[in-house]
RNA sequence: GUGGGUGUCGUCAAGUGGUUAAGACACAGGAUUGUGAUUCCUGCAUGCGUGGGUUCAAAUCCCACCAUCCACCCCA
């Protein structure tokens, strides 16, 4: 136990780690190019701002929070996502008062209390982007664009993206009743679960995974068909935005999505390649959630993108990521006068630029080349007594297998000169 | 929370109640005190996820727990 990482979490291992500073670089750059200034809030906020945010009635809320009264008698809880927290700064620090829209990115640890399986963590990472205040349709386009755009860049093939749109407070409650109109007749027949959202949140009966249910809902009205003139509007402002992008895309009337937050445009990228957890980014609009952590009315819309679970598809495509930076050069040494010498000239070389690396667990000659080569360096150098003694050594290139006399005192330069830096 | 699979050295893996738990890879040392390969030799689990139990005898059978993987649910 006291071996073994907390279920659901795991370490990044130094033999991985370059390829999370890959897609966090690309990330990066992105936002750069796309004008979005990265923002760290903290991994912990007030319960309540949750509650209110992602909203009472989701399994979020109800079952997957890590919550904890503090020393203080306050309730934390580990944010189980990116928004509610980007959108508490926002507010907090009067950034609408700014120039808009405000646009932000973030990478951050996310924490659910789930059962862990393929792709799916306790705390797992997002990487996630959002918009303030612009109801304008080109604003989720020019988000979806950037996940798509991002996905591409990923040499991600096999993702699908799939809109709708989930309405406002106009339109939706009307949809609402129209849903639990058509569902009554049969509501004997529902799942427990299902029962329970029948009055809480009938829309999440939709995507539903029961064979029967699912044959129930096909007939069932769709939130699309009954959208306000604005949203609807809205989403044919939307799709017009994408078609000129030429970003494709297939309208799913069940999409849902699991936050109460969202409004109007609701969009997920899923994919067939990683097991049952296919949603490797998912977002949407959110015109209300300012207001409702007590903030003024300024709308919204982002994504959250998983990291695990795009690093699991970059697998799946075959993804070639750049190989670690080799070693410039290993000092090999015999003698105790020549480990002090190398250790100098190894501390020499790295204060100019250079990775060098020596041997330091007394390893025999051979042992240290085996050593060298093992850790990819490009040159090996051998110092021994006659070494000191002449002032001259054998700079070995490793790859090429051919050795190089070079005075002992320029070592430094002629490994520099080599190596092209 | 529900269901199923799996748990033997760093890794892969044999072993299905009976003498000191195969083998491979990796790692370390050596084969006339100075060079990455190959070859050869040597070393490397008193212990088989943990704790109980059955038995003359258990890695092998039983129970519980833990971990891990997969699926449901939900989502990134």
């Amino acid at each position: 136990m006291l071996t073994a990482a907390p279920k659901g979490t795991k370490d990044i291992m130094p033999e991985e780690i370059h390829r999370w500073h890959f897609v966090e670089g690309k990330f990066r750059r992105m936002c750069e190019n796309y004008g979005y200034k990265e923002i760290r809030t903290p991994d912990f906020e007030h319960t309540e701002l949750f509650l209110r945010g992602v909203g009472g009635t989701t399994d979020i809320v109800q079952k997957e929070m890590y919550t904890f009264d503090d020393h203080g008698g306050r309730s934390i809880t580990l944010k189980p996502e990116g928004t509610s927290p980007a959108v508490r700064a926002f507010t907090e620090h009067k950034t609408f008062a700014n120039v808009q829209p405000t646009k932000l990115c973030y990478e951050t640890p996310c924490f659910r209390y789930e059962k862990p399986q393929a792709g799916r963590l306790r705390q797992f990472h997002q990487f996630g982007i959002e918009v303030f205040g612009t109801p304008d349709m080109l604003a989720d386009a020019e988000v979806i664009c950037f996940a798509k755009d991002f996905l591409d860049e990923m040499g991600i093939k096999n993702v699908q993206l799939e809109i709708n749109s989930v309405g406002c407070p106009e339109c939706r409650p009307k949809y609402r009743e129209a849903l639990k109109d058509f569902l009554r007749p049969h509501y004997d027949e529902l799942s427990e679960t299902s029962k329970t959202r029948f009055e809480t949140n009938p829309m999440r009966i939709l995507d539903t995974k029961s064979e029967f249910e699912q044959e129930l809902v096909k007939d069932a009205p769709m939130m699309v068909d009954y959208l306000c003139d604005d949203c609807r509007a809205a989403f044919e402002d939307l799709k017009a935005n994408l078609d000129a992008m030429g970003i494709e895309y297939v309208v799913n009337p069940k999409i849902v999505r699991g936050l109460d937050y969202y409004t109007k445009t609701a969009f997920e990228f899923v994919s067939t390649g990683i097991g049952a957890q296919s949603t490797v980014c998912g977002g949407g609009r959110y015109d209300h959630l300012v207001e409702e952590i007590g903030g003024p009315e300024v709308p919204g819309v982002g994504f959250g993108l998983g990291i695990e679970r795009l690093l699991l598809l970059m697998d799946e495509n075959g993804f070639q990521f750049p190989e670690p930076e080799p070693v410039d050069v290993f000092i090999a040494v015999m003698g105790d006068e020549a480990k002090r010498e190398g250790l100098r000239l190894m501390h020499e070389m790295r204060l100019s630029g250079l990775h060098a690396e020596m041997d330091i667990l007394s390893r025999k000659v051979k042992g240290q080349f085996k050593y060298a080569a093992r850790l990819n360096s490009r040159f090996t150098v051998m110092i021994g007594e006659d070494e000191i003694k002449g002032g001259v050594v054998q700079l070995k290139d490793m790859d090429a297998h051919e050795q190089h006399e070079v005075p002992l005192s320029q070592l430094k330069e002629k490994v520099t000169e080599l190596l092209g830096k």
